[in-house]
DNA sequence: ACGTGTGAAGTCGTTCACAGCG
DNA sequence: CGCTGTGAACGACTTCACACGT
């Protein structure tokens, strides 16, 4: 089941798809019943056309004249996601980020939860964190194929990464979130995704060089 | 003083430049004394022209028949990140997120000090995190002027997002790293880089979706 | 009149393919 | 001969502009 109608979505309208069911969960709770895709584009620096194309990759929600129902928009967002269901998350490593990932209140209201943690280190294991166990890798292919798990978060040491990216596939696991700055190798099928605190600060440190550079989101 | 030879550079581009220099990093720690764009490339996952390309929207680094002498491109490539002196960068939001950033290793050897941390609770106020003393709010603007510094990091809840920022703006910071998911207002001149981990997870969410979806890093 | 949905036009970024240097 | 640097061809993404529904 694919959610794209024929037309292949490009990647950075995917990524918009987030800005938008946020910003409207925002207008929900401000108790709104509908937008335009102007004042949406607008509240986040985008075009209406932009806004509009967007959606239209995977359906037609808004009515002409009125504009896009934001409740309805919202289920319909999630369901794109596959974010109207809570899906069960593992993360692995539990140094600095790890435990503030582990603690973290933001993934419960997108549609996650963290439901096992994993180190490596012994010292580590049967610690309390964020009132869950930390479990020994020994543990990490029976949890995920127990619990159903397909998306794991993997804040682990530079050179640990690729090894436990390898369990973490071998696992089962389907989707990656992965804070070590290193380029992990997996199998076709398996998605990865990279956060990389110190690039985006490199990022930013070039793009603030040039004294009176233009302002940029 | 600009780095780009009249030619404006492509966003991603400017993205990709900071993978080439991680990975230049890891090969000159092997010993390695030249590479190819061919080797660069397929290291990242990426094309040998592309990599041609981006490197040459700053200058001519390479040595036909020969590659790209490792030291010296990282050398370049610091200078054009502004990143060949350290920077002296601020923290304001001693939260989970926060307190795990204000202890994280990986800023120094990137060219990043964290030199002062910030927040707006009294009961945070005077703890010793990672070696330095949380400030009030009201200290910001004399600390970033006695300092010069232009980079901030920003771990505070959404509500407190926008104000902050404004207080960073004013302050004279130019280049804000946010974790909080809103997107901020701020004036031409200044940028703002965010990062969503909740966001990133419903990307993987959807990417996985669709059975024997194509590998993708 | 307002606002969506969408082909068509335009812009931006990537890949090709080759001239030229070492 | 290997490999860079680069215009030119190509493809991806965005913006335009308007037909049509409300």
């Amino acid at each position: 089941m694919t959610f794209s109608r024929g037309h292949d979505v490009p990647n950075p309208a995917i990524r918009r798809l987030s800005l938008y069911l946020r910003q409207l969960e925002l207008l929900a709770a401000e108790g709104q019943a509908t937008v335009s895709s102007r004042r949406l584009a607008q509240s986040l620096g985008l075009t209406d056309a932009q806004v509009r194309k967007d959606l239209t990759y995977f359906g037609q929600f808004g009515r002409p004249g009125v504009g896009y129902e934001i409740k309805l928009l919202i289920q319909n967002l999630r369901r794109i996601f596959g974010t109207d269901r809570v899906s069960p998350t593992l993360l692995v490593g539990l140094g600095n980020i790890g435990r503030a990932l582990a603690t973290y209140q933001g993934f419960n209201p997108k549609g996650f939860t963290l439901v096992a943690l994993f180190d490596a280190d012994p010292r580590k294991i049967g610690l309390e964190i964020g009132s869950m166990r930390v479990r020994p890798m020994s543990e990490l292919a029976g949890v995920v194929a127990s619990e159903g798990i397909r998306l794991g978060l993997m804040a682990v040491p530079v050179s640990a990464a690729q090894d436990v990216a390898d369990q973490m596939v071998q696992a089962g696991i389907r989707g990656i979130l992965n804070f070590a700055p290193v380029r992990l190798g997996v199998p076709p099928g398996v998605v990865v995704h990279n956060l990389d605190v110190a690039a985006e600060l490199e990022q930013l440190s070039f793009l603030i060089r040039g004294q009176a550079g233009m302002g940029h989101s």
